[in-house]
Order: structure tokens, then C-alpha cells, then sequence
DNA sequence: TTATAATGATAGTAATACTATCTCATTTAA
DNA sequence: TTAAATGAGATAGTATTACTATCATTATAA
């Protein structure tokens, strides 16, 4: 059985639909592979478009500029993780097991799963760590904010959020819970790697301490 | 009485001392002020010759580029920031209202305290709150980290650490809370005013319920 | 087959991020 | 007191970035 993962895109988020277009799909593989070797500021499009074989007018075709596109990434991973999220809860009615199977989701090593052909799901991860909150770090947070760019993080927010409060239905802060986690699953990872005095995990760069201090955190918490 | 405090900082921040000439002060004054209204992205160094008074070149005689300007920016903030929460906690001795003040510290509005005569502490802890990340987000942290250009913020992150240890010996990860409370206390802040239906905060927008959702999310953690 | 959508090719502009040089006033050190 | 060093203004110039516009050509779909 093969399955080709669609993920629908707020139209909002490009000018364009990458998905539907050659070009387009080429964009979105090679951005990633860019931003990820040489980091979100020294992206360029017209760097990309040299990559791709294509024109820098081109890309303007499908992004209004470069920070469009990493909102657009962005949005795609949050979408992409949501569903992952909820396919692998999928039957589990405890909603511990639930935080625990989030927590590891949101804070391991990403494979590259090619259930999508163009989006290497490992590099956006890894993307999304480095650069993931210069998305909404801007002084146009409220605009994009209005046209709903930020919905598909939202929407993983409120999940897990449930799941919080499924688990305990009197805690007040389970929004709150919910972005530290997530925030937390990527920054500590981040840490781990380039400011590791700044964790307890030194030397050893293995995510599962940082799912660890994860999980005591969460569960410490809401019992 | 009228002291004046002085932070030592770090020689690599810059290329001249701006706190030893007239042109320097202006340059940290108006740059806070220029960062604050229009964001780190669209600020540049000829934006701020022209409100000073000066040429681009000038400023360059200081700061080798605007992020390295951001770096010392932050750096002064988290020197200022430690010994601020080293003066409070002062003759404190219970290590539970030690932390409770850091939070309150951390995560509450910062008023201008005219010790600084050129740096406008509430406007700086704004800025640090949407761009401080900044900072270290980048492809050359871990050069950066080498020319220990993020040691005040590893020095405050040590500071909490200690006190979280006072409180509970036990506790395993000491430094990755110290650095959730720390980017907590300011994210959380950030959506609060910027992506409400990101927190539990929604309407009020007031940074009191941050404060709350710290320290129930430190206490239960450690005790 | 005809229309229209997508792309390529080319050109151009304003702003950004610098670097270099020269002058001049003020301090400081010999 | 004189020479040297420092700080800063003025000006110029360059490569790159971040776009916008136009026109021709090639796929594709009705």
C-alpha cells in the first residue's frame, strides 16, 4: 500500500500553490535543503531559484518573500506533526500513555518518512528547531495572525491541550502547558547541541534526556 | 544617593567600547529605542546614524554588524537581569521565596530605573522578549558561544539552577528548568499579547497569571 | 485548436550591508 | 610644547538583497 500525505495550505500562505506545480514542488524540496546547510538568513531566492535552475522572478511567483516561506514551512510542519500526533495516539484511551507518546514525537529525531515526496521531514524538523519561532518573532505577528498563519500551530496547541486536561480536567494553565512543551521539546533540544551548559544533558546529545525532563515536567505538574 | 551601575562587558561584544564615548551611549540608547519601534528586521545602522546625528560608517567603528549589536544588547540584559535578581534575593534565605521573587522577576514589566543613565530597561526588556532569540539562533552560535559572547545568560541560567537545587538537592534537571522558566517567562508573555489563544491568558494581558502558571509549573516539578 | 496557465529570460531599481579614505578637532604622552 | 594618537564627520564606492515589470515561449486543458 502506497499513501501520498496532501496537506492542505491556508491559501493565504503563498501566492501560489507550490504543491500543484512543478516548480513549485521544487521550491518547497530545495528552500528546505538550503535553510537547512546554510541557515534562514543567508537564504536567499536567488540562491534558491541558481539551485533549482529557475529565476528569482519565478519564485516571487509563489512567495511574496523569503519569510512568507518560512512561515509556509512552518505551518506545513505544524500540520504534518498534528497529524502524526493524532495517527499515532490513534486507540490509545489513557491519556498518560498519550503525553508520553506526545512528548517523544515532539522531541526525537525525525525520519524522513516519504509519505511526502518533496518535504524531507528530518531537515524541516531540524529547520523548525533553529528557525521555527522567527516565524512569529516579527513586528507583523498580528496581520499574519489575522490571516490565520498561525492556525495549524494553534490547532496542535489545542490538542494537545485536551489531552492535558483529559488527563486532568482541574488544571487551569493547559494552553500554557501546552506551547512550554512544545517550545521546550525544541529549544532544549537545541541547547543540547550548541549551549549545552545551559542544559543537563552535556556531552551525551541524546534526546531521550530531554524527553525525560520532558515528561517530569508535564506529569509533575498536572497530578 | 546616586549610584551609577556599571556592567563589565565582555570585549568581544564590540569593536570599541560604546560605553566609554559620547557616540556610543547614543548608539545603545537609539538602538533600543529604534528596535523597540520598528523590530530587529527592519532596523539598520544607517536608520540609526541618521537619529543620532551621525554617518553609518561611524556606527560600524562600534559594532561590527547589527547582530552583533543584538548579542550585547541581550548580554547587557542578562547582566543587568542577574544582578538585579542577585540585589532582591539578598539576605533571603528560604529558597522557595527565592523563586518565587526570580519569577516575579522574570516574567513582570521591568520599569526604567535611572541607574542606567543610557539604557532604557523596560524598553530593553521588550525587546529581549520578541528578539532575543534571536541572538543565538543562528548557523554560528557555537562560535559565538566560544568567544563566550552568551555567558551572562549562562550565568543567570546558573544562578536559578542553584536555587532550584537549594530547594530541592535532588532535583536531576536543574538547568533545563532554570532555562524553561527563563524563555517561559518571556514567550508566554509574547503570545499572551500576541497569539492570546496560545496561553490561558486570553483577555487580560496580565503578566501576573504568567507568573502564576511559573510557579505552580516550578513548584510541583521540584517538591 | 485555441486559449490560458506556467515558466524563462532579461532588465531595472531602491535599499542594505558593508569598506575605504581623508579631514579635522581634541586628548594625551613624551 | 610638540608630536602622536584618538574620536568622529564627510564622502565615495561596491556587492548583494529584495524586490517589480515586461515579453517571449512552452506546456496543458477545454
Amino acid at each position: 500500500m502506497e499513501l501520498q500525505l496532501q496537506i492542505k495550505m491556508n491559501e493565504k500562505l503563498f501566492v501560489r500553490n507550490p504543491e500543484q506545480t512543478d516548480l513549485g514542488r521544487k521550491i518547497i524540496q530545495n528552500s528546505i535543503q538550503l535553510i537547512h546547510e546554510n541557515g534562514f538568513e543567508s537564504f536567499t531566492f536567488k540562491k534558491l531559484a541558481e539551485v533549482i535552475g529557475s529565476t528569482e522572478a519565478g519564485i516571487y511567483r509563489y512567495f511574496e518573500n523569503k519569510h512568507r516561506l518560512l512561515i509556509y514551512l512552518t505551518a506545513w510542519y505544524w500540520s504534518w506533526l498534528e497529524f502524526r500526533v493524532t495517527f499515532h495516539l490513534n486507540n490509545i484511551s489513557d491519556p498518560a500513555i498519550k503525553l508520553k507518546k506526545l512528548i517523544q514525537l515532539l522531541a526525537s529525531n525525525v525520519v524522513d518518512d516519504d509519505t511526502t515526496l518533496y518535504v524531507n521531514e528530518s531537515l524541516l524538523h531540524q529547520i523548525i528547531i533553529a528557525e521555527g519561532s522567527k516565524a512569529y518573532l516579527t513586528k507583523h505577528v498580528s496581520e499574519d495572525n489575522k490571516d490565520q498563519l498561525f492556525k495549524p500551530y494553534k490547532d496542535l496547541c489545542s490538542l494537545i491541550s485536551a489531552i492535558i486536561l483529559e488527563y486532568s480536567p482541574a488544571y487551569t494553565h493547559p494552553r500554557s502547558l501546552a506551547t512550554t512543551i512544545i517550545e521546550m521539546a525544541h529549544l532544549q533540544v537545541f541547547f543540547m547541541h550548541h549551549l549545552p551548559s545551559l542544559t543537563d544533558f552535556a556531552n551525551s546529545k541524546d534526546e531521550q534526556l530531554v524527553v525525560q525532563f520532558l515528561e517530569d515536567l508535564v506529569f509533575s505538574s498536572i497530578r
